[in-house]
DNA sequence: GAAGTCCATGAAATCGATTTCGTCAAGGAG
DNA sequence: CTCCTTGACGAAATCGATTTCATGGACTTC
């Protein structure tokens, strides 16, 4: 049947070391992890082992009952540097602890998140911090095996796991009320897709102050649920600035479809400040290109830190109930 | 000592499974990997390993000497556009053939790869894929363990691994005879650290066409060595600009310096095209600010899908000699 | 009905490092 | 000089799944 993985290789084992060293192979693991030996025996031992080039064998190692220095973060879009920034969170708080970091991409796919926690689980991995797909990721193998899980960005509505999300209703709001603070009257919203946590969260504090400035008649004709993405931003912008009455600004629920609005503002001839943006989350290598768009600042670095520090907590035998931490996210600029 | 890791977790074994179905662990064992069974012990033992929510352990599964089906991607800089869009090449064509693939950022650091490729042996990966962080990257390892490597976007000195790299030199120097056709004058260049080697062969390109039309002598004034980041090219960018005789044009090596570039000529007021700009690699995001930017199209996710395509080749057992494939990357638009 | 096949199945060996347990010798106390 | 402690170290069990090998029963075949 299938035959992948079937590279077999010769691999130098701790008894090879033992037997050059002159010694057992309890020996040899002694001086591997740190236990009591003789100088001598130490001697000997490193010695072996620098000349045979020998690496222990991580598997073998994990059997034994440990699981691996490995944290997995599973992201839905590796090509979103809000994810990538806080990747690198993840990454320095968890290397300060010593573990190492694997990112997986899950492309928003649910069945690829499967895979990727079926094979947390099975790799034994320390902990895992999971950007959820959508909210029907199914976390239960991770719980079952007893391993410490952290969700972030977006929360696990089905499980009782520690989460770090931000808080997403008071930043869309904010957004909303600095742009019409600012004099803009139809401050429209594009939004992402209705199944995703945070998309709901953002768009609903914009309609809590849009409602009370513009009068909730008008409000929907306004939003435009569309994907995260890049095209999805233009094509929304698109469609808002061909509505009869067309808004003058917007709240760009993420820092993807804002490049994509920007980009329909600039076939008509229009950017900001003269159509009000304010936009979820920073929009990389582009400071050129932004001036005069309000930033809510989606602390994307802070958010990994955080999770990484609550996933180390648990890895470390915290067992106390479950916790959510909410990081602020209000408009800056 | 280091008491990381010893997360002990109880976990359902194939022997509880067997016990269960009232079978062997042979038995449980043959139905997991579809060998011949009775149709009857194939239900118990599914409907047993069903009840138990076993996952059959990997760790062990690998010990008695397979490799895991998961290709390692180490790249040195998550944040970098040009590298997430690699990996996207790579677990597209990774998937494709039932690889999952984990990505391991590096941060341009050699001690983090060295770390990064000593878990893709232990862990028995079925091959890597390594962006190196500089000329001096040690695989070694990986080939003393006869585990497949190939090197993308830059090549490894070193070591006799297939490679997959993009025609710099050609590239460097379509970019600055493009600005030259289009009548520019004074072409700069700024290029990331000169110990790597897409730096110095971009450069190289720019310098070959820059001495052809400006003369030698004033080259080398108009050469600056960044870091390849955003925060390098602004100032390499700024310390151009205050030449008592400043270029008009410059080529620059990736794009997270010319998002730098971009900013350092704002702040004097200058934008493409009145300040020629050619920049290696696509700005993502900013479609928006860069009319007028020519682009030489660095084929990242090709680049990706190439190497994990030599990649599975070899995984499947291909022992021909190390290839080098060369990717064309030439001036767009 | 005896001899030979085939097949499902279980017992046990195996992968490589860790860890328990017991041994043996050196050193200290009485 | 004997008894006990202490410490280094080797033999063997262990982790969980795979795989080889042996066994016993069902089924053919002459």
């Amino acid at each position: 049947m299938d035959n992948r993985g079937l590279w077999k290789t010769r691999v130098v084992t701790i008894y090879e070391v033992a037997a050059r060293a002159g010694v057992s192979a309890s020996t040899v693991s002694r001086v591997l992890n740190g236990a009591k030996v003789s100088a001598e025996s130490e001697r000997l031992v490193r010695a072996a082992a620098e000349a045979l080039a020998f690496t222990p064998n991580r598997t073998a190692r994990r059997l034994r009952g440990h699981s691996s220095a490995v944290i997995g973060l599973i992201i839905p879009d590796i090509e979103n540097p809000f994810f990538t920034a806080l990747a690198r969170g993840v990454e320095n708080r968890a290397r300060a602890a010593g573990y190492s970091v694997v990112l997986c991409n899950t492309d928003e796919d649910p069945d690829r998140e499967a895979t990727y926690l079926d094979i947390a689980v099975a790799e034994h991995m320390a902990g895992v911090i999971l950007a959820p797909a959508d909210d029907a990721s199914d976390v239960s193998r991770l719980v079952a095996h007893s391993r410490p899980v952290v969700a972030v960005d977006r929360s696990l509505a089905r499980a009782d796991v520690d989460a770090v999300t931000v808080d997403n209703r008071a930043g869309g709001r904010s957004a909303a009320e600095s742009l019409f603070a600012a004099g803009y009257r139809r401050v429209a919203c594009i939004t992402g897709p209705s199944s995703v946590e945070t998309a709901q969260l953002r768009m609903a504090g914009w309609r809590q102050a849009a409602s009370r400035h513009t009068g909730s008649a008008y409000v929907e004709e306004l939003l435009r649920y569309a994907d995260y993405r890049v095209e999805g931003g233009r094509q929304a912008m698109a469609e808002l600035l061909e509505l009869p009455d067309p808004p003058d600004a917007a709240v760009v629920a993420n820092n993807l479809m804002a490049a994509g609005a920007l980009d329909a503002l600039d076939d008509v001839g229009l950017a900001p400040p003269a159509f009000g943006l304010a936009v979820f989350g920073d929009l990389p290598f582009a400071s050129f290109g932004r001036r005069g768009i309000r930033v809510v600042d989606v602390p994307a670095r802070e958010l990994g830190e955080a999770a990484a520090a609550l996933l180390l907590d648990r890895i470390g035998g915290d067992a106390s109930p479950a916790r959510t931490v909410v990081l602020r996210a209000l408009e800056q600029r």
